[in-house]
DNA sequence: GCCGTTTTCGGCCCGACTGTTTTCAGTCG
């Protein structure tokens, strides 16, 4: 059973966690956090370089020490110093460092103090008023203990909200905050800034002339639950429906850099004041300061200048080599919304969706699209009413009708065929061959033990009509864990078989996500950016998917949708004219031009 | 525990806010 890097990634923080419960110093924990973000974020497999002989200390945050440890892992599947620090420490502590209030430190005298290693412990305690009692804690710190861990119950564990959820509370709180007296200037910071595909709380940055009117009017909006913090600059509360909301009033002098400081990721943010520590200045939220003498600060592109780097876009802000590419003049040109030229991934109330084949290509014309493929499920489907072979040649009977009526945009015959569980397709090849488009999924059993699952899935990518492997991993976030496939060795055999990966729109999916994204442009293998929309509103998410494009550094010559319509055909033709003569396996993205 | 334009030891990002304290520790972002 090899070891992936996720999980040495998550035994060294789950060590990390521990340490600073233990008293541990603090630079030493911090060591093992890096090195467990870097680990995740790699894009080579540990266990590969630890066969191959490769010198582990090379990789970034990892020394002798460290190389040693990921080695033990590797080999044994657990690291004996954590077991050992286990027997000392309760790991059910790590849980109570993340209630609001409490940090390894606090977390460390309630179990010493009274014996606590549980929420549920810590709950029955705060009840019984014996925590106010501890010293350094006090009636107010219990009390906020208790309506934390009520607030959790609501909202389910530790739970962040879908980017989707978070957009629909800012656009009407921003329109709010910009009614404020003086108000100069408003703007959402923070993961939603960077489009993360889900949202712990929400950070808002606010210029205004009257700092203390902007304030008042914050913690007076009407959604507001409960003010958790109100301080000159800073305000915290929660709304309804328990999101946590932050607000930060800074002076136009200092707007960039406050942007800067609070869009993140605080790994980001780290490494670029340690960029200015090098050259002897010091980056805060008010500016660039050399000395006492603020340098620069009202853009994100002064502070950025100053520790000379370009500015860097929000959604690559999580210290995952942006700062190095950017060393290098090399930073990827994102898509936008405006680059995609048309949806590859659509369904109609023939099978599970909601409006007509009429609707949805109007819809996608409306859109401004050049084409809409029309990819109905197939039979193995049954929930959804999937397409067998009949019904599927009467739909593409009525695709080239419509086709003949419509002006300004063109439905692609397709079909989101089901990959079986030996890894043949749903359908026939002597069907699937007179369509334009052929995306194929896995819908049903997704418990097969990876290698199974990863075999199925390339053992389907060598049918020559096989295009685009649809939501690779079938994740739904907080919802459904993906099921356990190797997706680095589905992105060599994309790579190998010229199949393309598609990253789904589906607020709920955003499948793939932001780092198999960064690995598929990596290894030169392009991305389809669907909707997958079930009804003409659906068309929407596209944004979505587009903004999850961005954080995994693509580009526009790296999605396939970008193309215009006969740019798409020619390589579709050409790709299968490769695949079904028997030639050698073609390589789509290369002939579509995808660089890198 | 890592790292090196302060290079093999000494430093490691920075400030606001709260609560529990009488000057600051802990947490948070």
């Amino acid at each position: 059973m090899p070891i992936y890097n996720s999980e040495v990634a998550r035994i060294f923080d789950e060590y990390a966690d521990l340490l600073e419960i233990h008293g541990a110093n603090e630079y030493r924990v911090r060591a093992y956090r890096t090195a467990s973000r870097n680990i995740s974020y790699l894009s080579h497999n540990l266990s590969d370089m630890i066969r191959q002989g490769e010198d582990l200390t090379k990789l970034p945050g990892i020394a002798d020490d460290l190389a040693g440890k990921i080695t033990e892992i590797v080999k044994t599947g657990h690291l004996s110093a954590l077991e050992e620090l286990k027997k000392t420490i309760p790991e059910e502590l790590i849980k109570i460092t993340r209630i609001a209030g409490l940090g390894p430190k606090r977390a460390y005298r309630l179990y010493y103090g009274l014996g606590i290693s549980s929420i549920r412990e810590l709950e029955k305690a705060a009840r019984e008023g014996n925590i106010k009692e501890l010293p350094g804690f006090g009636i107010k710190l219990e009390q906020a203990i208790l309506d934390d861990i009520e607030r959790r119950g609501k909202l389910r564990e530790g739970r962040r909200v879908l980017y989707s959820a978070a957009e629909e509370i800012v656009q009407p709180l921003l329109a709010y905050l910009w009614d404020a007296k003086g108000v100069k200037g408003v703007e959402v910071a923070g993961s939603y800034r960077r489009g993360v595909e889900t949202v712990g709380d929400l950070d808002i940055l606010i210029t205004s002339e009257k700092v203390s009117d902007a304030v008042d009017h914050f913690t007076s909006y009407d959604e507001v639950e409960r003010v958790i913090a109100r301080g000159t600059t800073r305000s915290s509360v929660i709304l309804r429906g328990g999101l946590q909301v932050d607000l930060r009033v800074v002076p136009e002098e200092s707007y960039g850099a406050a942007l800067h400081y609070f869009t993140g990721s605080k790994a980001h943010s780290i490494a670029i004041r340690k960029r200015g520590v090098r050259r002897r200045l010091k980056i805060n939220e008010y500016g660039v300061f050399k000395g006492d003498q603020m340098i620069a600060g009202r853009t994100e592109e002064e502070v950025y200048a100053r520790v000379d780097l370009p500015y860097i876009e929000p959604e690559l802000r999580e210290n995952r080599g942006e700062i190095e590419a950017a060393l290098r003049n090399n930073l990827p040109d994102l898509i936008t919304l405006n680059d995609i030229r048309g949806d590859l991934h659509s369904h109609t109330n023939l099978t599970d969706g909601h409006s007509s084949l009429e609707e949805m290509a109007l819809a996608a014309k409306k859109r401004g699209y050049e084409y809409l493929a029309i990819t109905e499920h197939s039979k193995r489907l049954t929930v959804a009413h999937g397409l067998n072979k009949a019904r599927l040649a009467e739909q593409i009977e009525r695709i080239d009708s419509l086709n003949n009526q419509l002006n300004g945009i063109i439905v692609l015959k397709s079909i989101e065929v089901d990959i079986l569980e030996d890894g043949s397709l749903d359908l026939p090849d002597d069907i699937l061959k007179k369509l334009d488009l052929v995306i194929c999924s896995v819908h049903h059993k997704f418990n097969l033990p990876r290698e199974k699952q990863t075999e199925r899935i390339i053992r389907a990518m060598h049918n020559p009509y096989f295009m685009i492997l649809g939501h690779p991993t079938g994740r739904m976030i907080d919802e459904r864990p993906p099921y356990d496939v190797d997706v680095e060795r589905l992105i060599k055999a994309a790579k190998e078989t010229g199949c393309i990966l598609e990253l789904n729109s589906q607020p709920e999916r955003l499948d793939l996500d932001d780092i198999y994204c960064k690995m598929a442009r990596d290894m030169g293998v392009m991305v389809a950016i669907n909707s997958d929309a079930h009804s003409t509103q659906e068309l929407d998410f596209m944004h979505y998917g587009v903004i999850q494009g961005r954080r995994g550094w693509l580009e526009p010559k790296n999605v396939l949708n970008t193309r215009s319509w006969p740019e798409l055909k020619k390589l579709l033709q050409k790709s299968r004219k490769t695949l079904v003569s028997g030639a050698a396996p073609g390589n789509i993205s290369e002939k579509i031009g995808a660089k890198r």
